[in-house]
DNA sequence: GCGACAG
DNA sequence: ATCTTGTCGC
């Protein structure tokens, strides 16, 4: 069965609020290293996060290099413990990162992360922040901007401009694909601003997003949908197979008015708790009607109960489920 | 006080 | 990041 990561929370990461969070990002900072790498990488890895409801789906992907052969896939699940704020994307999803990271069956020589590194008002970037916990070569690669400024740079892949903030470099504007939007490139961690860039443009394959950061974001998307995926199977099997004298295992493509009242309050976990379908002593159906029938798409052509009446029909699944809940 | 603002 | 259908271009 499928884990959700628990436990001790990554320590570089305990904070319980923004204010904390920057003082700890001024603390880290110190420690930053902006250093030529030392040897050419053998391997390298991407990693990045997902969000489905409460949680945190990070995955990493290492590569070899320059080879850039796809060799491991680690995943992670854990609680969201903190909300996006700018500037302090690291609190919110660096923890399942370096998880993630932290799972490869063999250690990176060099890392790259969705967000940026130094690129950031404490020069401490998702990238800075995972690569100095984890004691990686990191480096940002970001979609966008997050401070400094820049000129815009010339159309062709390779060409790029020196991203300024506060009159220093924080980075590269860098164009990876001939006529589309530049990715911001800034040194994480133990890596200077040129092989930041050198390993940027060498690790792509053709589009915009290096492959590590663009296989991970993929299979972050993957992931998420899978999980969806069997979420949705294991509602249906909580409301209508277990509740439902209508059920049909075909598809359709109309939805049940109940189910969807249900699953837009209720997990499956919560469900799965009601015991057998049994009538409640006193009558909820004006309740229900509004909640659940009223964007019911089987009402008029499959509900006995709704169109002929009480008597003449039962209700239907996520209707009993939903009477057995209020009844108590 | 008003904008900017990674994912 | 997420929601959300189709649509425009290579
Ligand atoms: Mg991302």
């Amino acid at each position: 069965m499928s884990q959700e990561a628990q436990g001790p929370e990554e320590k570089g990461f305990a904070v319980k609020n923004a204010g904390e969070a920057r003082a700890l990002q001024r603390v880290l900072a110190g420690r930053i290293k902006i250093v030529p790498l030392g040897k050419k990488p053998r391997f390298v890895a991407g990693a990045d996060a997902a969000f489905l409801d409460d949680q945190v789906l990070a995955v990493a992907c290492l590569f070899t290099y320059p080879e850039m052969e796809l060799i491991d896939i680690k995943t992670v699940v854990m609680k969201v413990t903190f909300p996006y704020i700018p500037g302090l994307l690291g609190f919110r999803e660096g923890p399942a990162v370096v998880r993630a990271v932290r799972g490869l069956m063999q250690k990176p020589d060099l890392l790259f992360i969705d967000g940026q590194g130094v690129a950031h008002p404490a020069k401490m970037g998702i990238a800075s922040h995972a690569g100095l916990l984890l004691d990686i070569p990191t480096i940002g690669c970001a979609k966008s901007r997050l401070v400094g400024d820049y000129a815009e740079p010339g159309r062709k892949r390779g060409q790029r401009s020196p991203l300024f903030h506060k009159g220093e470099l924080a980075g590269t504007v860098l164009r990876t694909k001939d006529g589309v939007r530049p990715v911001f490139i800034s040194p994480g961690h133990r890596i200077d601003f040129e092989g930041s860039v050198e390993m940027a443009l060498s690790c792509g394959r053709g589009f915009r997003i290096p492959e590590p950061t663009r296989v991970a974001d993929m299979e972050t998307k993957r992931l998420k949908k899978a999980m969806e995926e069997k979420k949705r199977q294991r509602y249906t099997e909580a409301v209508c197979k277990k509740h439902c004298s209508y059920y049909r295992p075909e598809k359709s493509a109309r939805k049940c008015g109940a189910y969807l009242f249900l699953s837009g309050v209720l997990t499956a976990g919560e469900i799965e708790g009601v015991g057998p379908a049994e009538r409640a002593a006193f009558d909820q159906d004006q309740v229900i009607r509004g909640l659940a029938c009223g964007r019911c798409q089987f009402l008029t052509t499959w509900c006995p109960y709704r169109t002929a009446g009480p008597s003449k029909g039962k209700p239907c699944g996520g209707y009993l489920v939903i009477e057995r809940l209020l009844s108590r």
